[in-house]
DNA sequence: AGCACGCCGACT
DNA sequence: GTCGGCGTGCTC
C-alpha cells in the first residue's frame, strides 16, 4: 500500500494522508472519506505526507479518470497563490478549479473528437438526391467535431453515427483549423510602435503596461498581436473585469478570428460549459481564453501571451474567501510560462504606474484617438457654491443639456448613486432612513416603493409618517438616477431619456435592449451610474454631465482619489468620440482641487505623480505593503478583543514592521456584523508575508478559542479598507 | 468548514 | 426521565 497526500476543500492548513494500492500522479481527482462525508480531493506528491500511524490511515475510496491529472502548472500556481495570499493550500485549489471539478464525483465531457472520410468514404459519395447527405460528405472531407458537424446539418448526428459503423469515416486525432483573420484595420503609428514592441518580446517575459487614452484603439493592438501568437500556434489569455460589455468584446474577437476557438468563462456559466470551456483550454483546443478573474487559474499548455484589459478595475481583486488579484496573478503566470503581459488602460493603477516609472514594465502609449479626427473633449467645472440648484442641476448644465437636445446630439449624465434619493429625513426631528443591519442609510426607491439598502439589501415600506416622532412631512434628501431621471423628464419635456443602472439592467435582455435603443439612436439623454464609465462605447455623446463626484474628495480611504480620478477620467473620455467633439460640465464645490484641475487638463500623468508622491510620503501602496487582519462578530466589541489579545501574544514585532489597530472598518456595520481590523505595514514585502505566515498557527489557535460567531480573514494587498 | 461528542435547562 | 442548547475538538 502506498501513502498518499490529498489536499481537500478544507480550512485547515496541511494536506491529508490516504492509502491506496498503487502510486497516483499529483493532480488526480479521487474521491475519499473525510470524517463522516465523502469529499473530492486532489493527490500532490510533493507533500510528505504527515507521520501518522498506518492504522489510522483511510483508503480512497475512487480514482476519477474521465480527465488526466491536472497539471503542474496549476498546481504551481496554487502554490504559490497560497503562500502569497497566506491562504491555506487546499481550499486555495479548489478554487482555482471550475465547480464540477470540486464535486465529489467524477464528469463527463461532450465529445471533442475529430471525424473524417475514410478512403473508403471517399470513394462512395452519396447520391446528389440528399443534399443533407451530401453537405455533410463534404464536409467531412476535412476534420470535424460532432458539434460543428451538426451545423452543417442537424441529422449530423445520425449520419456520422452509420458512418462510423460502416466504415466510411472515422475518428482521426483533433487538429486546430487553420487560423483565419478578417477585417483587420490599419494602425496608426503609435498603435504600430506598441504592437512592434510586444512582437518584439514574444519569446521571453516582458512586461508593458499599454496606457492608451479612452478611444485610442488598444483593442485593435490587441488583436494584431493575438494573432501573430495564434499564427504560432500558441494560446492567449484575455483578463477582463466583471461587467456585461463582455458580449461585446467577445463578438469582435470572434469576428476577427473566425475558425479559431473561443472559450469564454466567467461565473455566469452552467457548471457544465465552464467545465468545458477550462478543458478546451487545457488540451490546447481553444486558441484564446477571455474570462474575468476566475479565468487566470485556466490551465494553457501552448500559453504564449497575456493581457489583462482595463487594468485598473477592482474587480480583478476577490474580496472573499481566496483574496486574490488576478492581474497579479496574471503577471506571476506570463514570468512563469516566460510569455509577454500587456497591462492595457486609460487610467492605470498607481501599483502599475509606479512599476512602469521603475523600468520594471515598459510602458506604450497612445496619445491620439484612433479616429484622426476626433480630440479630446473641454472640461468645464461648473462652481455651484453661489447656484441655486434645481433638482440638484445648476443652469448652466440645464441649458447645455437643452442645448444639446435642440441639436439632436446625445448627452450624459453620471451620478453614482442610484435609487431616487440616498436617504428618507423627518423634517421635524432629524429621523434619517438608517439601515438596521448595516451603519449605511437606506436609500429610497420610489418606483419599487421600497426603502433599500445597497449594502446588505434588505428592504422595507416607505414610512407614511416619521417612525421615531409621528410627524407625516418626511422627505427625500439628495438626488440617486430615478430622481435625476424624473426631473430632467420635466424640464426636457421632449427628451427620451434613459436610466442606465443596476436596477435597470439587471437581466441580460434587459441589458441587450438598452443597448440596442442607444445604438438606434432612440435616446436624447443617458443617466446613470458607474457602469456608464465602464469601457462601453455608446458612440456620439456631444456632452457628459458628472453630478456630486465632490463625495469622494473627502473619503477616508486612501485609494478614494485614485478611484475617482480613474472614474471620472473614463467617463469624460465617453465625450466627443468619433466626429463629433466632446464637452464635460462638472458640477463641483470645489473647482480649484487639483484632481479637478489635472481632469480638467488630461493630465493623466501630472495627477499620478502628485498622487504616488503621497502615498511614498505616508509609506501606503505602492511605496509600501499591507496586510489586513479582519475580524468580525456580532458585537463589535468581541472582534475588537480578539485582534486585541491576538496583538498582545504577538508582541514585538520585528524591526520594519509595524501594525495600526484594532480599528473599526470604514463601514463598521455590515449585513448586521461589526469589523474591526488589524493593518501590517511593511517596506518589504517578503519581510511582511514571512513574518505573518510564521504567525498562522498563533492566529488560528486564538480563533478557535475565540467566542462563537467570530470570523476571520487576511487580505494580502487589500484594496478597501 | 462540518460534524460529533458532551454536559446543563424546560418539556411530553 | 428526554429533547436540545451551543462549547470543544477533530477530521488522514
Amino acid at each position: 500500500m502506498t501513502v498518499i497526500s490529498v489536499w481537500l476543500d478544507v480550512p485547515l492548513r496541511g494536506a491529508f494522508a490516504y492509502l491506496h494500492g498503487r502510486p497516483l500522479e499529483s493532480g488526480q481527482r479521487v474521491l475519499v472519506s473525510f470524517g463522516n462525508r465523502q469529499l473530492c480531493g486532489v493527490v500532490d506528491n510533493t507533500v510528505i505526507p504527515d507521520d501518522i500511524a498506518p492504522e489510522r490511515l483511510k483508503p480512497i475510496l475512487q480514482v476519477f479518470d474521465a480527465l488526466p491529472p491536472l497539471p503542474d502548472s496549476l498546481l504551481q500556481q496554487v502554490r504559490f497563490a497560497a503562500r502569497y495570499y497566506l491562504h491555506p493550500q487546499g481550499q486555495t485549489l479548489f478554487t482555482a478549479l471550475p465547480t464540477a471539478l470540486r464535486e465529489p464525483r467524477d464528469v463527463r465531457l461532450p465529445d471533442r473528437a475529430c471525424y473524417q472520410l475514410t478512403a473508403q468514404g471517399l470513394a462512395a459519395p452519396p447520391t446528389a438526391r440528399s443534399t443533407a447527405k451530401l453537405a455533410l460528405w463534404q464536409a467531412l472531407h476535412e476534420p470535424q467535431e460532432r458539434e460543428t458537424l451538426r451545423r452543417v446539418h442537424v441529422q449530423a448526428s445520425a449520419y456520422l453515427n452509420a458512418g462510423l459503423a460502416s466504415g466510411d469515416i472515422a475518428a482521426v486525432p483533433w487538429q486546430a483549423p487553420a487560423l483565419q483573420i478578417d477585417g483587420e484595420l490599419t494602425l496608426n503609428e503609435e498603435q504600430q510602435q506598441a504592437l512592434d514592441a510586444v512582437a518584439a518580446k514574444l519569446a521571453c517575459f516582458a512586461p508593458f503596461l499599454l496606457h492608451g487614452i479612452t478611444g485610442s484603439g488598444k483593442t485593435e493592438v490587441y488583436l494584431q498581436l493575438i494573432a501573430r501568437v495564434l499564427a504560432a500556434g500558441r494560446q492567449v489569455l484575455v483578463v477582463i473585469p466583471e461587467i456585461n460589455l463582455t458580449p461585446q468584446l467577445i463578438d469582435r474577437f470572434a469576428r476577427r478570428f473566425p475558425a479559431t476557438r473561443i472559450v469564454c468563462l466567467h461565473s455566469n456559466l452552467a457548471d457544465g460549459e465552464r467545465l468545458e470551456g477550462w478543458c478546451d483550454g487545457w488540451f490546447g483546443r481553444a486558441g484564446i481564453v477571455i474570462g474575468t478573474r476566475l479565468a487566470v487559474f485556466t490551465p494553457l499548455p501552448q500559453l504564449g501571451l497575456v493581457i489583462v484589459d482595463e487594468e485598473h478595475d477592482g474587480s480583478f481583486k476577490q474580496q472573499d474567501g481566496l483574496r486574490y488579484h488576478a492581474r497579479d496573478l496574471a503577471v506571476w503566470r506570463a514570468h512563469t510560462a516566460n510569455v509577454p503581459v500587456l497591462l492595457g488602460s486609460a487610467t492605470p493603477s498607481l501599483e502599475t504606474v509606479a512599476n512602469a516609472d521603475a523600468g520594471r514594465y515598459r510602458r506604450l502609449t497612445l496619445h491620439q484617438r484612433a479616429h484622426g479626427s476626433a480630440t479630446l473633449p473641454q472640461v468645464g467645472l461648473v462652481d455651484i457654491r453661489r447656484q441655486k440648484l434645481v433638482e440638484g442641476l445648476a443652469a448652466p448644465v440645464i441649458d447645455a443639456l437643452a442645448k444639446a437636445l435642440e441639436r439632436r446630439e446625445m448627452s450624459l449624465v453620471f451620478i453614482n448613486r442610484r435609487g431616487y434619493s440616498p436617504v428618507l429625513a423627518c423634517t421635524a426631528c432629524g429621523w434619517t432612513s438608517a439601515c438596521k443591519h448595516c451603519s449605511a442609510r437606506m436609500v429610497l426607491h420610489l418606483s419599487a416603493r421600497q426603502l433599500r439598502c445597497h449594502h446588505c439589501g434588505a428592504h422595507e415600506r416607505i414610512p407614511l409618517q416619521c417612525p421615531a416622532c409621528g410627524n407625516p412631512d418626511v422627505q427625500p434628501l439628495g438626488e440617486g438616477t430615478q430622481r435625476l431621471e424624473a426631473a430632467l423628464q420635466r424640464m426636457l419635456p421632449e427628451a427620451r431619456i434613459l436610466r442606465i443602472d443596476r436596477d435597470s439592467t439587471s437581466s441580460k435582455a434587459a441589458w441587450d435592449a438598452i443597448y440596442q435603443r442607444v445604438h438606434a439612436g432612440e435616446v436624447d439623454v443617458l443617466v446613470g451610474t458607474q457602469m456608464l464609465a465602464k469601457g462601453h462605447d455608446f458612440g456620439a455623446l456631444s456632452l457628459v454631465v458628472v453630478l456630486g463626484s465632490d463625495g469622494g474628495l473627502y473619503s477616508a480611504d486612501f485609494r478614494a482619489g485614485e478611484r475617482l480620478f480613474a472614474q471620472l477620467m473614463q467617463v469624460a473620455g465617453r465625450a466627443g468620440r468619433a466626429e463629433v467633439p466632446g464637452r464635460v460640465l462638472l458640477q463641483t464645490q470645489w473647482p480649484e482641487h487639483p484632481l479637478y484641475q489635472a481632469l480638467q487638463q488630461h493630465d493623466f500623468d501630472g495627477y499620478a505623480a502628485t498622487m504616488l508622491q503621497e502615498r511614498r510620503e505616508a509609506g501606503f501602496p505602492p511605496a509600501g505593503f499591507q496586510v489586513l487582519l479582519r475580524a468580525d462578530a456580532p458585537v463589535y466589541a468581541d472582534a475588537e478583543a480578539f485582534l486585541n489579545t491576538l496583538l498582545a501574544q504577538l508582541g514585538e514585532l520585528p524591526q520594519g514592521l509595524n501594525v495600526f489597530g484594532p480599528a473599526p472598518a470604514l463601514m463598521v456595520r455590515l449585513a448586521g456584523r461589526e469589523r474591526a481590523q488589524l493593518t501590517f505595514e511593511a517596506d518589504s514585502r517578503q519581510a511582511l508575508h514571512g513574518w505573518l505566515r510564521a504567525q498562522l498557527p498563533l492566529l488560528e489557535q486564538l480563533a478557535r478559542k475565540a467566542v462563537r460567531g467570530l470570523r476571520w480573514s487576511l487580505d494580502v494587498d487589500p484594496l478597501e479598507m
